[in-house]
DNA sequence: CGCGTCATTGAGGCTGCTCAAGCTATGTGG
DNA sequence: CCACATAGCTTGAGCAGCCTCAATGACGCG
């Protein structure tokens, strides 16, 4: 699937000041001299190919880092060594806030796709932010947004029915898809079924029965992971509470 | 009922100085002088009764805020208008931060007790702090505990037995507990049953059923909101989801 | 082409939800 | 001081939604 937003390659290599996900990682308020500070701290990481770890559990780099291309899920590991998927990144969101309270990690970065990825030592970040209240702002911003995802999942996780959970997610992610500027109604997605199951707090076959279910309800067309939402407003209606509704008797629709 | 902790009235009114809470706001680091920007800061507001609201739904004030004594409960209002509890905050713990992104908050805060209450302006806060290196830094680590207690939240979520759910909220709560200097062993429920069930995403009567499971177990004893721990061992064994008693052959995949 | 991974679909059992009835503690008024 | 009322918690019975186990199908890769 083509990159609907191609990157100029030589920014890519420096500068946030030119990077694609500039509005992302800072939308507003912030300077050409503040840019250049903060230019400084940024390190570029090697690109990480599908299912490398950014970071481990335990690590004790305190960084905090943003994926520029690609997507990422965080897991704990549990003890009988099983994963928890407890997070996923997209491009311009912030990875690896966990080690923020003790310096090491509590979960493991792993890359979805390949990425390209920003590391950004925090104790320098939060020292040259001390001195550059247009970035402390900002700062303030992002963990914030990163503090509404987690919340967004707990949301998820409350709810009591299979369905509504699934629903809730696919109108998350298209949502969160949109604000990065693709589009919320086709989409492939870069988890598997059993990450998804994970994070839903389910078991994969429930979800699979989930994905059939909306499909055959006519609000999406799914085909493995590529996903088509037919019916925005219903999904959204479904993520809310709502009850599934047949006043049309549109089932068994196929793309 | 006798507060087990009596505290200095005098030290109440004024500084976080002598606050009895000053080892949990502000752990290390922190010099007099910082402590006085820090007190100019802090607004005490008058004592909050039961069931009083901190905050609501919408509110724009952009502060962040932490119980002195009592306890509260985060929740948020679902399309029904039904409350959803998403947090519980015992003294010294931040309440507040999802006001961080937008400005204004997405939850409500309930005091389950009377309580006295810090407000601290954030806008305030983040500009002092940035002058204050040691201030910024527990700042940050304030921040990040609480986005672990988030973490938290969704693990015991993620469980898909009830009594995995139950045991893992008993045994956090115990060592939150322990950690603000109140007994692990013996302690009184500030929430409902009906706090608890919303919290854990279960009926009302399940988490009845499983603290009368746990008794029945040896586990705790159980009095209404009163419980005692009387196998610690146990109780971490189930909360991370150790079986009753089954002896089961265990599956170890090792790399 | 055969293999492994991932996704879907089916059948059956069990956990947890719903509905409903007691029980206990606290408070209120006679 | 006791009868009553109310709210919160516990307990029981029955049903349904989800998990488990199992087999098949679809795809990508060597």
């Amino acid at each position: 699937m083509a990159d609907p937003a191609p990157v100029d390659l030589a920014s890519l290599r420096r500068s946030c000041g030119h990077c694609s996900l500039r509005q992302l990682c800072l939308p507003a308020g912030i300077g050409a001299e503040d840019l250049a500070r903060l230019d400084s701290l940024v390190r570029r990481r090697r690109p990480l190919k599908r299912d490398e770890r950014l970071f481990h559990i335990g690590d004790a780099s305190s960084s905090v880092y943003v994926a520029r291309n690609g997507a990422f899920k965080t897991v704990s590991l549990s003890e009988g060594g099983d994963e928890r998927v407890i997070g996923f990144h997209l491009p311009g969101e912030l990875i690896g806030l966990d080690a923020l309270v003790g310096g090491d990690h509590r979960c493991e970065a792993v890359a979805l796709d390949g990425s390209d990825v920003c590391e950004v030592p925090f104790d320098e970040l939060t020292d040259v932010a001390a001195q550059l209240p247009g970035l402390q702002r900002q700062l303030m911003r992002v963990i914030g947004q990163s503090i509404l995802l987690d919340q967004e999942h707990v949301e998820m996780l409350s709810r009591r029915h299979a369905n509504e959970r699934i629903a809730l997610f696919l109108h998350g992610l298209a949502e969160r898809l949109q604000h990065i500027g693709q589009s919320p109604r086709q989409f492939r997605l870069a988890m598997s079924r059993e990450d998804i199951a994970s994070y839903l707090g389910l078991a994969i076959e429930t979800v699979s029965r989930g994905f059939t279910r909306l499909q055959d309800d006519g609000v999406i067309a799914v085909a493995g992971r590529q996903v088509e939402v037919l019916d925005p407003a219903e999904l959204a209606r479904l993520a809310h509470g709502g009850e599934p509704q047949q006043p049309q008797p549109e089932q068994r629709r196929r793309a």
